[in-house]
DNA sequence: AATATAGATAACGTTTACGTTAAGGTTATT
DNA sequence: AATAACCTTAACGTAAACGTTATCTATATT
């Protein structure tokens, strides 16, 4: 099994943030990787895995706790069926969640390209003016 | 010309924030009500739709200082073509980032999507066992 | 006019998400 | 085996975005 590993710098460097973001979030519980004998992190797939995701909750405005409980999601490996329910559930209202920041920001858009056009109206107006 | 006005806790009730929030908003200048005689803040319908969007911007992670931009680019009056050029350039900035937002939480919502497909095979599984 | 409710400023406190040293130990390279 | 490059923990610092509290003033209601 070729299994990848990184050092905290590779990913550091590949996702552009600091070793010590990335060390904080181990802090805060959502990603645990495994140590060498001297102590030091490494990596696995999975871990840059859940890394970008952390990543990308943030960018949409996602706190590290709610991104946290994502991340409870995404392993969730039980074999409960009471559980499993709970977490379908709970993906559920993620999903939700994150339609309805979709559909926001798609009405930001929409405000933004009006205020666009009515900018480029404003300057061919102008422009026409200043031809004369 | 029927203008609507607020006080400051009719708009902290409507969008459910402290008038805190709305005070320090204003200390951030991204907006500026009038006041009454006895220095009392109110609030116009222009105000209220700043305020929507201030917070719609929080919601989606920009920060104060971003949203504090755009707030610029909507109440952008001036007859300068340069300078509406300027705003035109920015406004299409904020449009991409806008939409780059969109594409990555469409991303997220189709991993959350597969996750849950995968939580629902599973537990179909399960209790079909458990059926025997 | 008196009282209740609401609002003002201002100062200090708090949480989140890291940045920045400091003082070392580990790994890789020559 | 020595040196550079990298890593460790730990502690303190910081910026953003408010919360909280105190003290005082305005407005609304009976």
């Amino acid at each position: 099994m070729n299994q990848a590993v990184y050092s905290i710098s590779d990913l550091a460097r590949e996702f552009e943030i600091s070793a010590r973001s990335i060390r904080f979030y181990e802090e805060k519980g959502l990603i645990a990787p495994q140590r060498t004998v001297g102590n030091q992190r490494r990596y696995s797939l999975s871990d840059r895995y859940r890394l970008k995701w952390i990543l990308r909750g943030k960018r949409f405005g996602y706190s590290l706790d709610e991104i946290s409980r994502m991340l409870e999601l995404i392993d969730s490996k039980t074999e409960a069926i009471d559980q499993i329910k709970v977490t379908i559930a709970y993906g559920e209202e993620k999903l939700q969640d994150i339609e309805s920041h979709i559909e926001g920001l798609q009405k930001m858009r929409s405000e933004m390209l009006e205020l666009k056009s009515r900018l480029l109206q404003r300057l061919t107006e102008l422009e026409a003016k200043d031809q004369r």
